[in-house]
DNA sequence: GCGTTATACCTAGTATAGCTAGGTATGGAA
DNA sequence: TTCCATACCTAGCTATACTAGGTATAACGC
């Protein structure tokens, strides 16, 4: 469903600031009201993808005396790619609200 | 990357009244300012699937005297099919349009 | 008349992206 | 001390759109 659209999700995530993976999780839920519960497996090869892309990098948190946790942000090359991630999904959410017929069907 | 929207925008375009493939690429093509535009190795397949799946009816022109067409319709489930996946959509876009930050990119 | 383009349909195979389902481990609450 | 929430991971599945090929007729330019 969300095809093509997750890694400007995830990427957005990361704007505010750094994140771990789960925290990106809890925030796309929070910040959707629950329209987007992504399981593990969905994000955690994603923020693998893409920092393998060198969109974000990431580090390990101590773990000594806590949880591990592996830390996210954004690159520059990361800033620039959600940039232009969101002038694609303007482009095409407004195809489709225009095939659909606008707007005129509310949830 | 409309990965589980094709079949939306196929019904939707089917709404107006009955049309044969080749059209409603066309009708996609343009109603979308060229911004789908679907190769049809994706809608003739996807067409199937939707009368297969009993939302759309199909019946061919007599090639007597003409280029053979399939034309579609829509069928009571596919009206149905497709207020639903109105409602989908709408509840979808306006969720990464949050997450996103709103429509604040334009194209 | 003849070649090219547009119309009109089809499908086998491919790529990929997200999801399922499983696993590991720690910290805090009951 | 048992259970749940947190926190990470990956192999394999599946669905879906796309690529790339094929067939055939109508219309247009030359």
């Amino acid at each position: 469903m969300l095809k093509g659209h997750l890694d400007a999700i995830v990427l957005a995530a990361l704007e505010a600031g750094p994140a771990h993976g789960y925290a990106i999780i809890e925030t796309i839920k929070n910040r959707s009201t629950s329209t987007f519960d992504l399981p593990e497996g969905t994000v955690y090869p994603a923020l693998h993808r893409l920092e393998q892309a060198g969109l974000l990098s990431s580090t390990w948190t101590a773990p000594s005396g806590g949880r591990r946790r592996r830390v996210y942000s954004l690159t520059k090359a990361g800033a620039a790619a959600l940039a232009d991630r969101r002038k694609v999904w303007g482009r095409f959410s407004r195809a489709v609200d225009t095939l659909l017929g606008g707007r005129a069907w509310p949830a």
